[in-house]
DNA sequence: AATACGGGGCA
DNA sequence: TGCCCAGTATT
């Protein structure tokens, strides 16, 4: 039997049940991509029935509230994904008449879509004959071909990607790119954890073969990371609470956030920002503490809840009912805990 | 070639 | 804690 008629089979007998692989179309599976990149599974189901609900159509999508998309975004990170596909719908529907493009390289050049995503759309959706390399097939394969490489870099990559092409079938483009990283995903799992008992492969896998699944792949560790001390306010008038828009670029762009300062303030630091903020405060109280974490950074955040008397005529418009905020605002994961600690 | 860019789940 | 995740854009 075929390496790809084995892939196959285990796809077709252990295949998960995916709403994106329901009555697929070309937009749910750009729509999917999108979300699952550097992304799990059980994470973006939520978000991708939620989405295609909303915005069932490129069209949609192209004429969306920025709001609302961002809204739909709230939680799921990598928020330049929802900008980009965005861009990607208003290109589809300007420049290719509201149709998906076909080809590789058209997909490429929209915005969002790199090499993976582009060889994911292409075959998953147009049966393309191409090479859709993830981590996971990074995974699988540095282990089945035996290739103790860096996997980080781009040359081991490209290995990978020359190899692979070898033992492609002629045809089910859609269902075999979707199976080895099904195999990455369900049985070739990181960390030397690998369940070889089912796997497909193993019979002639290098690494199974010669008990080296703990020690491929091979992967370089992250650079450091850095830590930053912000001092949050949650500046409230009754139900209403002061919130800003980040910038449109940078991290978190686009998205909400509670007034911020570099470093741990005192109370009477708070006070002299508040007033020099055009903020008069008629009590400023020790809120909760908390660490976020992200990739790169270390966000260690001390917060103060500060009431207000009156609403600076100026700022009428940037104090929003928390009921609200929850609703229409995508706030970041990182303030979320500040709004919680009154529940 | 290296870094910025989220957040959660799991040893 | 650190690693990993259906990666891409920017520098």
């Amino acid at each position: 039997m075929k390496i790809s008629d084995k892939i196959l089979a285990f796809f077709d007998g252990h295949k998960r049940d995916l709403p994106w692989r329901n009555n697929p179309t070309p937009y749910k599976t750009l729509v999917s991509e999108i979300m699952l990149q550097q992304t799990r599974v059980d994470t973006v189901i939520p978000y991708f029935n939620r989405f295609m609900k909303e915005l069932p159509t490129i069209s949609s999508l192209a004429k969306a509230d920025d709001e609302l998309l961002y809204k739909l975004w709230q939680g799921l990170g990598y928020y330049n994904r929802a900008k980009n596909l965005k861009k990607a719908a208003i290109i589809i529907m300007e420049k290719h008449g509201g149709i998906i493009p076909n080809t590789i390289s058209e997909l490429e050049s929209l915005p969002g879509i790199g090499p993976y995503t582009a060889g994911a759309i292409g075959a998953i959706a147009f049966q393309i004959n191409t090479v859709a390399i993830d981590g996971n097939v990074l995974r699988v394969f540095s282990r089945y071909f035996g290739i103790t490489d860096d996997i980080r870099l781009e040359s081991t990559k490209n290995v990978i990607k020359s190899r692979l092409e070898g033992i492609y079938p002629a045809n089910r483009l859609n269902d075999f790119t979707e199976a080895l990283m099904e195999i990455g995903a369900i049985v070739c799992l990181p960390n030397g954890k690998p369940l070889c008992d089912t796997c497909p492969l193993s019979n002639a896998c290098f690494a199974y073969s010669n008990k080296m699944i703990d020690v491929i792949p091979l992967k370089s560790k992250l650079v450091h990371r850095r830590k930053e001390l912000k001092t949050v306010l949650f500046i409230k008038k009754e139900d209403r609470v002061l919130i800003l828009k980040r910038p449109r670029t940078g991290i978190l762009s686009n998205l909400w956030e509670l007034p911020n300062i570099e470093g741990h303030l005192s109370k009477e630091e708070v006070l002299l920002w508040l007033s020099q903020n055009g903020l008069p405060a008629s009590r400023v109280l020790s809120g909760i503490n908390f660490v976020h974490i992200f990739t790169h950074i270390e966000w260690n955040m001390k917060s103060y809840v500060v009431q207000i008397d009156q609403i600076p005529f100026h700022m009428e418009n940037d104090f929003i009912e928390i009921t609200e905020i929850e609703k229409k605002y995508s706030v970041p994961t990182a303030f979320l805990p500040f709004f919680n600690q009154f529940k």
